[in-house]
DNA sequence: ATAAAAATTGAATGATTATTCAATACAAAA
DNA sequence: TTTTGTATTGAATAATCATTCAATTTTTAT
């Protein structure tokens, strides 16, 4: 009795850490059938087909769909972080390249495509009925916020601008790629990648005047 | 025979024409229920309870869920229009003042809300899905940056501003407000419609420098 | 006032879909 | 091998919802 208890334990613990295949399958899954056919129209058949898994086993593993959808904004969430959250680590870089990396972070490929983009907007046009897909999208944005802000000090520090705030300039940013973004997938057409990339380095074009690499 | 004939065609032009109080009464429920509930949630029995109708007249009189859906998106992007076309129309208001006209027009209570920021953003979400959500959406955004383009190019004719063209302002600003849209459904406390309204006045002060209007 | 036409109702239908769970396959331990 | 526990299946269930339509009310024309 006291060994089974013990087992029982162990093995929470071990699918908690090394996430098991089944699941990430499934968080692929959902965001892929995302992707190709929407949220409204996402099914827990769809999701456990592309996943290759049965109906019943994709509603057990997570419980409930809504479950199964809070860890897949989850994943894009942390997986997105991890793109950022290095380059704004990188101290040894000087403040305009790192920004400027941040840029093209937010215009890369793997990054800001129509896939990625749709799902995310799909989240986002839930969230003010959904606490939790809120509550993940607020802690991203505001850790995003603040390392923005203090990369731009650092900025304004160097190049002894004054008329606009690191807070301004950050939130400007910040809304322009939430709204290119969702011009590419309006648009593809024209708002490619570089498009994108190009308006937003001419935005720090007109802020920092002086500054060649912004050009 | 031939007096019915002339009879129903005169009912049909009127019901086109002066629009029914039915038709109305529907779409302003669906746009609010879609507020109210979300998308996902907005069923034709909410819609119809809203708008004081039977669940089987709302379906008969759109024809299905969907037309009901295009209609609503349709109104809202025409009720949009009305507020910027005369703007951009009033030809004898110096173009620095329309500008300023635009930008407070695009962060108004009745454009800039909760509720129909996050209606937009549903119908933004199902684009990808539905290429009438995506033609609506699209014929408007050609328009306005169309008349944005004119309007910009304007004033850099006075300015003599030459370093951003018609085209980059103008994407900038509508990307801008896009993105500004969005956060003012994630953090309404911060993005108080004042606050993305400054913002973007500031932009156009970053670009043009020597106006104090945008100040 | 009456008949004919149109508008509107609301209950029934059928399709879709999340969730459940008994049955089965699989793996590990004895 | 046999036993025991876990992982996975897939068919059944129950709920939700768009759509239909026969019946009723309201409007219009005579």
């Amino acid at each position: 009795m006291m060994k089974a208890l013990v087992n029982k334990k162990t093995t929470e613990q071990a699918s908690e850490t090394e996430i098991s295949v089944n699941h990430q399958k499934l968080i692929d899954a959902t965001i892929e059938t995302i992707a190709k056919r929407g949220l409204a129209d996402t099914t827990i058949a769809h999701v456990a087909k592309r996943a290759k898994v049965s109906q019943g086993y994709a509603n057990f593993r997570f419980k409930s769909k809504d479950n199964l959808l809070i860890s897949s904004l989850q994943y894009l969430s942390d997986e997105y972080k991890k793109s950022w959250q290095k380059i704004f680590e990188e101290k040894n870089i000087d403040p305009i390249d790192r920004i400027i990396r941040i840029v093209q972070n937010d215009f890369s490929s793997k990054i800001a495509n129509r896939n990625k983009i749709s799902v995310w907007i799909a989240f986002y046009s839930e969230v003010k009925f959904r606490p939790s897909y809120l509550t993940i999208c607020q802690r991203q944005d505001e850790i995003y916020s603040q390392q923005m802000e203090k990369l731009v000090s650092e900025i304004n520090n160097i190049t002894s601008q004054k008329e606009f705030t690191p807070k301004e300039v950050s939130e400007t940013y910040h809304s322009m790629v939430d709204g290119l973004w969702q011009r590419i997938l309006f648009d593809p057409k024209i708002y490619t990648n570089e498009f994108c990339k190009n308006l937003v380095l001419k935005y720090f074009k007109s802020i920092y005047v002086n500054e060649d690499r912004f050009a």
